[in-house]
DNA sequence: CGCAATCATTCTCTTGGTGAATCATTAAGT
DNA sequence: ACTTAATGATTCACCAAGAGAATGATTGCG
């Protein structure tokens, strides 16, 4: 029987909407959306990678990649070549355009952050960065994926 | 200059989108979407509200309200009354179904809470819960609004 | 009284995403 | 080697949440 009653599920609810609408306001300046920026991150840290196993990493369904994919190709960001090994996969690469939209990525992330803490201590800061993280790993979270993706 | 990568927001959107996902299970096995218990929570704090006003504090547009309102009406949950005073409004109040719906909401926050917080301590659940509030009432979110309902 | 504002409603449309069917290619069994 | 099954990518039809404009009823103000 919790002394308070139940909060904190709601607030992260809240404040994560929060956040995610301050990322979607910095990278829609950028030109593309939070899901695509999630691919650019993937790809950047797996160069290489086909789009079954970026679906995997996602938790995105085959088809939903493609079109993710197609539209970072067209934008420049994203290249596809075909495997040589195994004709029938498309192996994923940034772009030298996709690795400085990687930068502007980082850059959004840090304003969003900026945004979001400014009324807080360091101490503050790490005490809920800690936190987080925490519960991130006891829940099983990829730190690298994104949310919005799920199937 | 921060000294860590920019993490909270990431972890944030993160953990919040895994906490809505967990509510939603739960709502869903009441019958009802995460938009609609929200609209349930502030009809029950302010019975006889508009629907004009509800949509003025989900921060949703009008008809957006008027469809919500269709499916809790017809799910014997919610009731419309023509206002005496300015009979283009219509007021909204819970049904007594609809005070039992309150209930199983309560019971469904409790479980997510559970769930999400299952390995921490007192301690840290007690901390956590302090720095999310200070940060939602620092970022100026209301407290009984849930996301999902930005225009 | 007549006109503008307000509340509710309906309708059309967009956006993000799912799922099934298809095609090319590869792997495995005999 | 030859057929069959599995796999990766793609396309297409579809769905649900929600936004926005147009409409109708009612009210308040000049």
């Amino acid at each position: 029987m919790p002394q308070r009653p139940a909060r904190i599920g709601f607030l992260l609810a809240q404040l994560g909407a929060h956040a995610a609408d301050i990322f979607a306001e910095q990278t829609r300046s950028l030109g593309i959306t939070p899901s695509e920026a999630g691919v650019i991150r993937i790809v950047a840290r797996n160069p290489g990678i086909s789009q079954r196993a970026l679906a995997d990493r996602l938790g995105a369904v085959q088809s939903r990649v493609v079109t993710l994919v197609d539209r970072l190709e067209s934008a420049g960001l994203v290249s596809r070549t075909r495997s040589e090994s195994d004709r029938r996969m498309q192996l994923l690469a940034l772009t030298n355009a996709g690795e400085s939209m990687l930068g502007g990525l980082r850059q959004a992330a840090e304003e969003q952050e900026k945004q979001l803490t400014s009324g807080f201590t360091e101490e503050q800061k790490t005490a809920l960065f800690e936190l987080l993280s925490a519960l991130g790993a006891a829940r099983g979270l990829d730190a690298e994926v994104h949310p919005g993706y799920r199937s």
